[in-house]
DNA sequence: TAATATACTACTAATACGGTAGGAATACAG
DNA sequence: CTGTATTCCTACCGTATTAGTAGTATATTA
């Protein structure tokens, strides 16, 4: 079960956003640069997130990417769904009822449904502006330049 | 993040051991007729699970599998562990200290983290016994034949 | 010795992941 | 109105992983 660099690159990505937030839009040549990932491949994580609603872009000189709602009505299960599908761990029979015909008595369904909901549990009870406050707690103040 | 094939078969498998425990060795066969798993696939799963210390085989004619330790003691993070590896998410920057020098003050790195932990909480919390049990609970008892 | 199992090693097809490339569309600055 | 900066869109590619198949060797029992 392996989590991927979209994800995690594209939270990184999107927490800078956050952390720039108010200072107009941040070019992608920027956070790549800053992430150190490459600028045509966070095109393609900014498009999916940008078609999930968790950013907006601003074409032509001097756009960018900004988030598209405040940093605290940005859940961190909402840039993992965006970036990594609906469903945590992607198992079948917990989206698709049809999928298995036992799947209401099945205990190792239940098992992967308790993982499933410990992981959305911890996604959904944190906001960007969460990262955004740990980030600034820790003193890694470097991105106001 | 999915799931392996691997994991969900191995887990199956492993929970019919246990239902079967005491009534001496159980054949591939069986388990790949009752689970609906090729029984080539399901001998690397064995041999994975075999290797974990998780159950042991018996080679030769009336020969199978059996659990190594009694249900209670086997805990899921261990079947989970084996089968998929040691590290339930995966990320690199959780298990290897030098890969990146921020680590300690990565804020995306501590999601990642309470990701793992809600994860390993839930399957170190869960022992082949509880399935067991649960299982009998479901009056699901067409193992017993 | 025959039958029944696991053990071991190698191969294969399909898919996903991670990334690259090129050009089109849009917006701003002068 | 022209050039430049930026996102947008689509296609492509190499590699690794996943999910399985196949064949043969080895061990055990009867």
């Amino acid at each position: 079960m392996k989590l991927s660099t979209r994800t995690r690159y594209g939270l990184r990505a999107i927490l800078e956003l956050a952390l720039n937030h108010g200072k107009g839009p941040l070019q992608l040549k920027i956070i790549a640069s800053s992430q150190d990932i490459s600028v045509k491949y966070l095109e393609q994580l900014m498009a999916t997130l940008k078609s999930g609603g968790i950013v907006r872009s601003l074409r032509g000189s001097k756009g960018g990417y900004i988030l598209a709602k405040a940093a605290n009505q940005i859940k961190l299960s909402d840039v993992f769904s965006a970036l990594e599908g609906p469903s945590a761990i992607s198992v079948e029979c917990l989206d698709d009822n049809s999928y298995c015909l036992r799947a209401a008595d099945c205990v190792t369904r239940q098992v992967w449904v308790q993982v499933q909901e410990a992981v959305m549990g911890v996604l959904e009870s944190l906001t960007l502006q969460d990262l955004v406050d740990r980030a600034k707690e820790k003193g890694n103040l470097d991105y106001q330049i």
